[in-house]
RNA sequence: GGUCCCAUCGUCUAGCCUGGCCUAGGACGGUGCCCUCUCAAGGCACAAACACGGGUUCGAAUCCCGUUGGGACCA
């Protein structure tokens, strides 16, 4: 049962795509789950599209995600040699042929084809040529099966068969020298020992093509499992359009791990109704029979609402120190001195109950930490709570808070009560002022916490900022 | 166009293989109520689906055929 060995193998032609985190992650709790290896491969045998930044991407994305491979990333382009030296041996075998076609008279022939309403298919004229090689070079054609049927007994799919007369003869290694896609991935996968291969469904109708290249070479084929795919919202395969696409995109609007972890495993796989999954139990109960077969639609919501989870579930010390980096990103230099660890953690044990991102977070924690000046005051928040009317009860909180010994809930608590009683008001009339000329919103943590976290000084702060803002008068026109 | 895949609430899904326990369960989102110094969180409740048509069967979401719709690959 041991020795599962499995791979992920993605092209180096951009980011790290949300859909190719729901493969890899596939690929690696089944390694995990069994034991196994995983390996990454990266297939960048596309040289006008593959990238260095691309690769750098992927390997930072997958380490944020916690999903790390076991044998060092290989690369496409550093085995030309293996291709050249396995095709080499099916043209002497006579498995596989010269072909002298060039691409333009290929394209030409594709299109008198496809005007004919033809298949589009290669039409074996360099099959059994006898006049001698025209002096060009040529490229490697593979001399498939014409009868019979190939049958893919797919792991998610179950049998699925092909008639053998629909699959036309395919280019191994091309005139430059560079091997096609279906070629190279087989030549890897044996190499690699892969067991079971695990990919998108886009590539079912590849698999065919590449069984014939198993048992061309002598191997025996891989087990596979074809995932379907994750669309966008108008059920097309999911892209740029749909919005963020990226792990980076995710990691930058303050998601955790964890939470993109979570919602994607769930995407196509399921436990019953188990809805969340630390990573230790995703390996144990992970498994590929409950796969889905049909293709995902991606939502952000539930993404969204998994994150919340993580966040309110968080190490104290660990989302302190994730709110520090987030303030930074976004605030970075109005805050002056470094930001106190202590601190960054009492802030976000009070607000990671209502925070959803870090952003989110980072953006309702500036307060605690930024001159009054620079906090931007809610509009419509301003407009209600801090106008002529409420001044007085800013005044006079003003003039509580400079006397009080501390700002704790029980020195102030009795205080506030006074106040309520001699100025015949209700508690949500004195905190909702409060809490705007403190936080610039209308929403905020308890009044006691956000007192406590902000102290006396600060506190005193924002009230005389918010004396002055409510002196004014309102702006005229638009409101 | 050809080939292949797929089809349960708006979305993710359980159930389907091994028909009856399904007046179809859970979750996100939505709505309402409770809690409450605000917003969240939390609790409770409600609305919401077996694509359609034929079979098979005493009985079908579950098995079979077809239709429709969607997707992927060939590009």
């Amino acid at each position: 049962m041991g020795n599962v060995r499995v791979r992920f193998a993605p092209s180096p032609t951009g980011y790290l795509h949300i859909g190719g985190v729901r493969t890899a992650l596939f690929n690696w709790l089944y390694a995990r789950h069994h034991q196994g290896t995983f390996i990454l491969r990266i297939e960048d045998t596309d040289r006008s599209r593959s990238t260095e930044e691309s690769i750098t991407a992927i390997l930072e994305g997958m380490k944020w995600l916690g999903l790390d491979w076991d044998e060092a990333p290989y690369r496409q382009t550093d085995r030309l040699e293996l291709y050249r030296s396995h095709s080499q041996r099916l043209l002497q075998q006579g498995i596989a042929y010269p072909c002298y076609c060039t691409p333009e008279e290929l394209e030409q022939r594709r299109k008198e084809a496809l005007a004919k309403a033809l298949l589009p298919r290669y039409d074996g004229r360099c099959r059994e040529l006898k006049t001698p090689p025209p002096d060009r070079p040529a490229a490697i054609r593979f001399k498939a099966p014409q009868v019979g049927q190939t049958i893919v007994e797919d792991l998610v799919k179950g049998h699925v068969v092909f008639e053998n007369n629909q699959l036309d003869d395919l280019i191994l290694l091309r005139a430059d020298g560079l091997p096609t896609y279906n070629f190279a991935v087989v030549v890897d996968d044996i190499d690699m020992k892969i067991t079971h291969v695990i990919r998108g469904d886009d590539h079912l109708n590849n698999t065919p093509r590449q069984i014939q290249l198993y048992q061309a070479l002598g191997s025996d084929p891989p087990r596979f499992a074809h995932l379907p795919m994750i669309l966008g919202p108008d059920k097309s395969r999911l892209s740029k359009r749909h919005g963020a696409t990226s792990v980076e995109a995710y990691r930058q609007m303050g998601y955790l791990p964890e939470a993109v972890v979570n919602y994607l495993a769930r995407l196509g796989w399921s436990h019953g109704d188990q809805e969340v999954f630390s990573r230790l139990e995703l390996i144990e109960k992970f498994s590929l029979e409950p796969v889905g077969k049909s293709a995902s639609i991606f939502n952000p919501e539930k993404l969204l609402w998994l994150n919340a989870h993580y966040i309110k579930t968080a190490e104290p010390e660990r989302l302190g120190a994730l709110l520090g980096e987030y303030l930074t990103a976004l605030k970075g230099e109005s805050l002056g001195q470094p930001l106190n660890p202590l601190k960054l953690r009492e802030v976000a044990a009070a607000l990671k109950e209502r925070a959803k991102t870090l952003v989110e977070m980072a953006e309702m924690a500036s307060c605690y930490f930024l001159r009054a000046e620079l906090i931007e005051i809610d509009q419509e928040a301003k407009e209600k709570f801090l106008n002529q009317k409420t001044r007085p009860i800013l005044q006079t909180l003003h003039e509580v808070f400079s006397k009080a010994s501390s700002l704790d809930q029980n020195v102030l608590e009795p205080i506030f009560k006074d106040i309520l009683i001699r100025d015949g008001l209700k508690m949500n009339q004195l905190a909702q002022p409060l809490r705007v000329a403190l936080t610039g919103k209308s929403y905020s943590p308890g009044i006691y916490d956000v007192l406590n976290l902000m102290g006396k000084q600060k506190a005193l702060e924002h009230l005389d900022r918010a004396i002055r803002e409510a002196q004014k008068p309102a702006p005229p026109g638009d409101a």
